[in-house]
DNA sequence: GTCTATATTACGATAGAC
DNA sequence: GTCTATCGTAATATAGAC
């Protein structure tokens, strides 16, 4: 299934493979079976770590959230220019996601059918309004076009960002996370025509 | 769980009720139970018209693929500069992907637990590199930007579109397919500070 | 075409020994 | 902290009546 190790867990390395797994399959199609063959160990010692499959899907999501929630907090995000702000967002949108890959991945699968899913998605949209407020004062101040639609190009822009997950690989992939990061920056504010900055 | 209906199935007409639940609860979190409830006939009536779950979501992710397979057949997009062809597979992308829209949104989704699944994304695979070929082209052409690698170029905007699988509502919704192709169409040759055509 | 009833397997979770 | 054994439930699928 994926790799097993030996050692004895703590709630922390034992999410690690869980996570793993949970995006091989998907969290649905993951059983406590499945995760104990990936981590080499029986369902019932995954028992004494957590309460259950649920607690190790809040474990992860939340830790892709904090990531993405602290961006925000970051001093370039808060003063400046708004297409200034916006910039530093979308590559740190993209830095977090790559150093938190399996995390975000899960995070932007949750389909909604357990609490836990819907605490997640309720999150998500949480953040992704507040970028969308960025988008919109930076359209105002004239910085970005104002013929698309604020909400839409936030969208379509988060869409790109996000589908990353799909194929980034850290580990011997040919392609950096700043590597891929400029070239979204470059992307979403020049375009595949190219920009005259 | 989702609307009910009675009459009497036809393959055809069971397909698009389970496409709905697939898409709300995801393909593993959707028991033939779930499908009994939506369709209001019992599971062993289902069992009537198709052989079972997995052959529900061959049907539908086969109905995807020959939207987005047909495009590459059209005149245009076979036809004339590379970047011309590129912007018209673009388009069409997005207008197929919001008329077939709860089946692409299923094709996206496929994790590969099953044969069908595998299957599914594998022909995925093949689809995404054509368009990619296509993108090359144009980059030799010197039609669009070479700064950016064509392989990353691609997938950041096959991830763009196939966002809007996410989001996009055909009734009622605010936002036609045309308005949507337009805006990506918009942002991705020209990016969110505008254009110089 | 649809139903009720049921076979069979797999699931999440627990009990209790070591 | 880990195990084997098992409980109760829910899953896919089938049998056979109407």
């Amino acid at each position: 299934m994926t790799t097993a190790r030996r050692d004895t867990y703590t709630p922390e390395s034992l999410l690690a493979v869980a996570v793993t797994v949970f995006n091989e399959r998907g969290y649905d199609g993951t059983s406590m079976e499945h995760l104990s063959k990936a981590a080499g160990i029986s369902k019932s010692s995954i028992y004494h770590h957590v309460t259950g499959k649920e607690e190790l899907l809040r474990r992860a999501v939340s830790r892709a959230l904090d990531g993405l929630f602290g961006i925000l907090d970051e001093r370039p995000a808060r003063v400046g220019r708004a297409v200034e702000r916006l910039e530093y967002v979308t590559r740190r949108m993209v830095e977090v996601l790559t150093a938190e890959l399996p995390y975000v991945t899960l995070l932007l699968r949750v389909r909604g059918n357990t609490g836990t899913e819907r605490w997640a998605m309720e999150r998500r949209r949480e953040f992704d309004h507040q970028v969308a407020e960025l988008l919109k004062a930076a359209a105002a101040d004239g910085d970005v076009r104002g013929d698309i639609e604020v909400r839409l190009a936030t969208r379509l822009v988060f869409g790109m960002i996000n589908s990353i997950v799909e194929w980034f690989r850290p580990e011997g992939g040919e392609l950096e996370s700043a590597e891929v990061a400029d070239a979204v920056v470059e992307l979403v504010f020049g375009g595949l025509r190219g920009a005259d900055r």
